[in-house]
DNA sequence: TCTGGGGTCCTAGGACCC
DNA sequence: TCTGGGGTCCTAGGACCC
């Protein structure tokens, strides 16, 4: 059995752990910049805040005082997931963080008479009593069952937030009505062709065609999830954190940066905040790709352009020297005056393990000298916080954002702390 | 006026090799 | 007119996830 543990409407909740006056009422929590709907309470669903939505689509609901708004507060979410995955990790030796909102838990080793409903009921209220926050724990003989099940949790309140699913005829009930495009590995393209084409609308669909079907119409990855909820499990249980392939940090701006300074002390900062990621993970990467674009909505092409430089370096490198100014050189060469830029990014790719990087022959880089900077470096910025020392071209001022409905820190910084009057 | 930020895997086709 | 057979590697693009 596997277990998917899944905090509901994560980022509204995590609001909500500190402002309960918000409970069971409509709330949205903001992409950067204010820019999108990226987290929705059921309430505000209701209203028809869709996903992704910009704001000013529902700016009336805003001002009406219908729907609360949040910015984002990312530290304040990501402390509040590493509190609900320290108390998973007490219901089990080994939980994989699937994304900052979701876990997957091996249930293999536990006994075959578990009582796994009770079990998923216990987590959820564990969960709840421990961080605050409200999750769904599904229980199933596979990953994707158990993303249903955890599905089934939300859609209905008497299983109290746990559900086990494992009976062919529990499974096979419940796959008749769900609905094919919630199922894990099937998308907006599939599930439109499916529904066009073949009148295709619920699992139950799905489930029952051939395999040899759904491996002409979707290829292997398909066929995994064909298999995946016929009870075989195909999807790997993954406890330990693989290093990343590819590593990419991009902003949009609040407002168009014109002046080639400006633009260059921001990218500046991205490639210093992935190199930093980089270096954490112990790898080194063998090319940068520097991007800028205008801005992707303006009618007006004649001022719009999307730019990308590919820099491979001959030895792979975990250096900010060394990558940032790869990435200044392909900067400079892609800038045009008169263009206004409203976003940009940094992508490290070729990514090895940094003790079985291969140097070049003709090497001339003191790479010693850039290791002990680097590791000075990173120390005094775990230490002072990020931003506290960089390379010279890159902005120390964080990025600017539009964040007018930001929360407190609560939990992350000591200026924020709640106060309780008794 | 205002539109997020990350990632992964698979496949097809071309270049190239013997 | 006839024009092998097998393989690998790389890249771009498409699909998906949160």
């Amino acid at each position: 059995m596997f277990a998917l543990a899944d905090c509901n409407n994560f980022f509204v909740s995590c609001e909500r752990v500190f402002r309960p006056d918000l409970e069971g009422r409509p709330v949205v929590v903001l992409s950067n910049n204010d820019g999108c709907a990226i987290a929705r309470s059921n309430e505000a669903k209701k209203l028809g805040v869709k996903m992704g939505q910009p704001m000013f689509e529902f700016r009336h609901l805003i001002e009406s005082g219908a729907v609360t708004v949040f910015s984002s507060n990312f530290s304040l979410y990501g402390d509040m997931s590493r509190r609900v995955q320290m108390t998973l990790s007490r219901f089990a030796p080994a939980i994989e963080v699937y994304s900052i909102d979701e876990s997957f838990i091996d249930l293999r080793g536990m006994s075959p008479d578990t009582d796994f409903d009770r079990w998923a009921k216990n987590v959820s209220r564990e969960c709840r009593r421990c961080t605050g926050i409200p999750v769904s724990v599904g229980v199933s003989p596979t990953k994707t069952l158990a993303k249903i099940a955890s599905k089934l949790c939300k859609q209905y309140p008497a299983t109290r937030g746990g559900c086990w699913m494992h009976r062919k005829q529990d499974v096979e009930k419940v796959l008749r009505t769900f609905p094919i495009e919630d199922i894990w590995g099937i998308g907006r393209r599939y599930s439109k062709r499916f529904k066009g084409y073949f009148g295709m609308n619920t699992a139950w669909d799905f489930y029952t065609r051939d395999e040899s079907w759904v491996s002409s119409e979707m290829g292997i990855g398909g066929v995994r999830i064909w298999k995946e909820l016929h009870g075989m499990p195909c999807i790997e249980f993954e406890d330990t954190e693989q290093a990343k392939k590819q590593i990419m940090i991009s902003r949009t701006f609040a407002k168009e940066i014109t002046d080639p300074d400006d633009l260059s002390a921001h990218v500046s900062m991205f490639c210093a905040m992935a190199v930093e990621k980089l270096r954490k993970q112990g790898s080194c990467c063998g090319s940068v790709t520097t991007f800028i674009t205008t801005n992707r909505f303006h009618k007006d092409s004649g001022r719009s352009q999307f730019e990308s430089r590919l820099t491979q370096f001959p030895t792979a490198t975990d250096s900010t020297i060394e990558i940032n100014a790869a990435v200044m050189r392909t900067l400079q060469e892609m800038f045009r005056k008169g263009y206004g830029y409203k976003r940009a990014g940094v992508v490290l790719g070729d990514i090895i393990q940094a003790d079985k990087v291969q140097m070049a022959f003709f090497d001339d880089v003191d790479r010693e000298r850039h290791a002990r900077l680097m590791s000075v470096m990173d120390s005094i910025n775990r230490r002072d916080g990020r931003n506290t020392i960089g390379v010279a071209s890159q902005s120390l001022d964080g990025i600017k954002m539009n964040r007018e409905h930001l929360s407190p820190c609560y939990t992350t910084d000591w200026n924020d702390i709640p106060v309780v009057h008794c």
